[in-house]
DNA sequence: TCCGATTTGTCGGGTAACCGACCCAAGGGC
DNA sequence: GCCCTTGGGTCGGTTACCCGACAAATCGGA
């Protein structure tokens, strides 16, 4: 178990694989709070010990699967080859915004899995932009900025305008947004720092 | 891997149930002869060692999977509590004929699993009849034969009548077949011995 | 309230499965 | 001929998993 996820035992993986399936399955047959870690393992033909080994409790892989989730969600709506463009940042931003979206939409389900979920969410997004950035550095790299930090606050503020976005801005529509939070990330807060006397 | 097939370890059970449902997969993907240990184990993901430490090479495997479909298929038309009954040897007579035809009509695949399969089907009927008939001896032991002796004799001749109607008896309907069997078990051999010169 | 039942979380001892490497045999192409 | 690939089969060392049992926590009913 030492690189967890995925280049580790296959007997690991198979594990994690069996948990998370059957965790899915009883998510929506029973939900979250009634699912007892014994109904989990049962139906992954798993030994309880084995689910220790993996996860903390329940929550863990909820976060897991919830992680999963985005990061297919992701994958298939951005090409492999993606990076920090124009075009993908678009991509990204409206798939973030529905995203979150359809997860607020409904009444949260459990009050307790919310953080839960932001983090997840958030931390996804963080990985794939310090990757988009990693790979920009790597070609002109006259930057002063520090890569993570940039990425760190950028998923925040992805992340940030999807989550108001769906709550309170009811008329705003996905492209309408999407084309605000895109015109932010590009155009920038260097527009008006330029001149902050501006208006 | 001490009770090998049932009730061993999970782990055991998992590699054994894995290996046989790749190995079926791609027994109508591309046949018996065409497939590679590895592609089995690659399928199933799992080591290729671990093939071996419970198979000692591909017919052992066919074999298991020729025994399972055949026992599944009792399993679906006989009753739980089935016994040595009239109406239960009845269907017992019908499934085996039907069994052994669907596999005989086919021009037979492979000429070298041929025995391969006749053996097991044989060997599973023998196991079935001696349990029912271990049953039957709980209740009135008064018999003079052997249980075992009997099951072996019984399983052969159902075997024998079942390989030679579907090779050549083209005139004669299951349901006829069935009946002449029946007759024989169940009537029997007894009825001619007690007069030898009858005819 | 207390009690029994269920669930959670942990542990030690044992083992099936993993991994990688090995040798050998059977082709297939040069 | 030769080499090179491919599949079969084995082995030693390591590890993730299994099992059963345990105590602590949680919960629902008497």
């Amino acid at each position: 178990m030492k690189d967890v996820e995925n280049n580790a035992d296959r007997r690991s993986r198979r594990s994690r694989r069996l948990l998370e399936q059957s965790f899915v399955e009883l998510m929506r047959e029973k939900g979250f709070t009634a699912m007892t870690i014994r109904d989990i393992t049962d139906r992954a033909d798993v030994h309880r010990g084995t689910f220790y080994a993996h996860y903390p409790d329940k929550f863990a892989l909820l976060e897991q699967s919830i992680r999963g989730k985005f990061r297919r969600l992701l994958e298939r709506e951005l090409p492999p080859d993606a990076g920090w463009e124009p075009e993908h940042l678009r991509v990204l931003i409206r798939t973030v915004l529905e995203h979150v979206r359809s997860l607020y939409g409904r009444c949260s389900p459990v009050a307790a899995v919310d953080p839960l979920f932001e983090q997840s969410v958030r931390d996804e997004l963080f990985h794939l932009l310090r990757r988009w950035l990693g790979r920009l550095r790597a070609t002109r790299d006259d930057r002063q900025v520090d890569v993570d930090t940039m990425a760190l606050m950028t998923s925040w503020s992805i992340f940030g305008a999807a989550a108001q976005w769906s709550k309170s801005y009811e008329g705003v529509s996905v492209e309408e947004m999407t084309g605000r939070v895109h015109a932010v990330l590009t155009e920038g807060a260097g527009r008006f720092a330029a001149d902050p006397f501006r208006d």
